[in-house]
DNA sequence: GCTCATCGTATCATAATTTGATACAAACAT
DNA sequence: ATGTTTGTATCAAATTATGATACGATGAGC
């Protein structure tokens, strides 16, 4: 483990939505560093783009350099490339935002999105990081997760109540995983953020395993009995559909 | 300047959408350091999440990390927040693509980009690399340059025919520029790719200088003499709506 | 409008860090 | 089956990053 390399990802992990701007001290205050090391750390990345210094505020900021490596590895993805289309083709269908997401340890994270007409600003930013257990996206990941895995995430689960209906204990939250797989889809009613819904299915690797999941973001009103079923084929559809793409094929057997 | 984060910021530019997965000895090989330095350093990428390994091919892509960066900066870039509604308008309204970029060195870079209805595959990713002569976006940007600016940039400037419609003179980029500032926006007509045009027009900052560009992205054959006008109207109206969101007013005079 | 605190920046010897030579095992191509 | 190339581990040498100290400029508080 390189120590400056190390410290220097510590910096740019310290910049956030709600902190986009800071100073040699704030970041040599956070991180217990020395002033200098932190003016060297920081000067080497401002001068290969990663960072920029605002001229006026002499604050830095992260640097348009970060961009295009997110640029790549968005094109890189595997799921991306192949969800991409389908996952089109389902917000158009059904007029709503589509999201995918893969698992990257205690969350989710949208690789990509899809619009359908006039409503860009239903949209969760791309990459930003929420919890499992309270989203469909999340739900749909656990729902077919293997049993381990399951179990590690439970260990170490701290639950916080974002909404009313955030889910708040491990048994409720068995029991929802437990319909979701009875189901083939997860429901997130309000969990997370109000005012908004969500329905989820997983997206399978050629290894059978769940390595993605799909979500679509629906108004919390429109999810009632009649309307559910329609909506969630699609996703379903839509997830296997991408599933195939990956490589997964579970009706197949050896000849 | 720190040595090691230096060299660690030159392997994550060694991926690329060609390249987007590659090994210790072939970056070793690629930047002339020792296998063994190159494996410290990756080790230590790769534990932040700014790498990942492909545990099949134990090669290294670039970790998701590197998104959730590139997320906080969109986010954080003023012209972003700015922009983003007008922008969507416009696209809903012309029932098209539209992007927003800045300038970056001798390129520009796209920050923010509106889709209409069910078109998602004309658009160019967010953050691609283009060059300014022969783009809309770029000669928006160009157009409305400093002298001085516009001289550094022409200095260095190397052109390749990327279509048989590439400007490939210095003139005739300055006559092309000229026009542009008298129509008050700049077309490209299949001069970077083929059978795609666009309309681009500059976005302005609060010290009167230009610091983005908006651009219309649409079919060739649409913008004929007629349609045109229409069309550029409407850019050039939200390219000085975000402009007035960014500070800038022409008009007012000192009371 | 003044003082004081805080900011970003520069310098430099010490000390700790990274480096790269060497070696090993696994995977691949011949 | 052989030879080559891969990713990985170890460790002493030496370059490198570090952090104590100091400076000028900006901004806050009185």
């Amino acid at each position: 483990m390189i120590q400056s390399v190390h410290r220097a990802i510590k910096i740019l992990s310290l910049f956030s939505l709600a902190k986009p701007s800071l100073g040699i001290s704030e970041i040599s205050r956070a991180l217990n560093l020395h002033k200098a090391t932190v003016q060297n750390l920081v000067r080497t990345l401002n001068n290969e783009g990663v960072l920029q210094q605002d001229p006026e505020t002499r604050k830095y900021q992260l640097g348009l350099r970060l961009y295009e490596f997110g640029v790549i590895l968005t094109a890189t993805l595997e799921i991306n490339q192949k969800a991409s289309e389908p996952t089109h083709q389902l917000a158009i269908k059904a007029r709503k935002v589509v999201h995918v997401a893969i698992r990257d340890g205690d969350s989710a994270i949208i690789t990509l999105d899809a619009y359908p007409r006039s409503q860009p600003y239903l949209s969760t930013p791309l990459g930003l990081r929420f919890p499992l257990y309270c989203t469909a996206l999340g739900k749909a990941l656990l729902a077919y997760s293997e049993q381990e895995e399951l179990d590690d995430y439970l260990k170490g689960l701290k639950f916080f109540a974002y909404t009313p209906n955030t889910i708040l204990q491990k048994t409720q939250l068995l029991k929802d995983l437990e319909k979701t797989r009875q189901r083939g889809y997860s429901i997130n009613r309000e969990e997370h953020l109000l005012s908004r819904a969500a329905i989820g299915a997983p997206i399978f690797g050629n290894n059978g395993k769940v390595i993605a999941c799909l979500s679509l973001v629906c108004d919390p009103l429109e999810i009632t009995g009649e309307n559910i079923n329609q909506i969630a084929a699609d996703v379903i559809g839509t997830a296997v559909e991408i599933s195939r793409r990956m490589g997964y094929y579970p009706e197949v057997d050896a000849p």
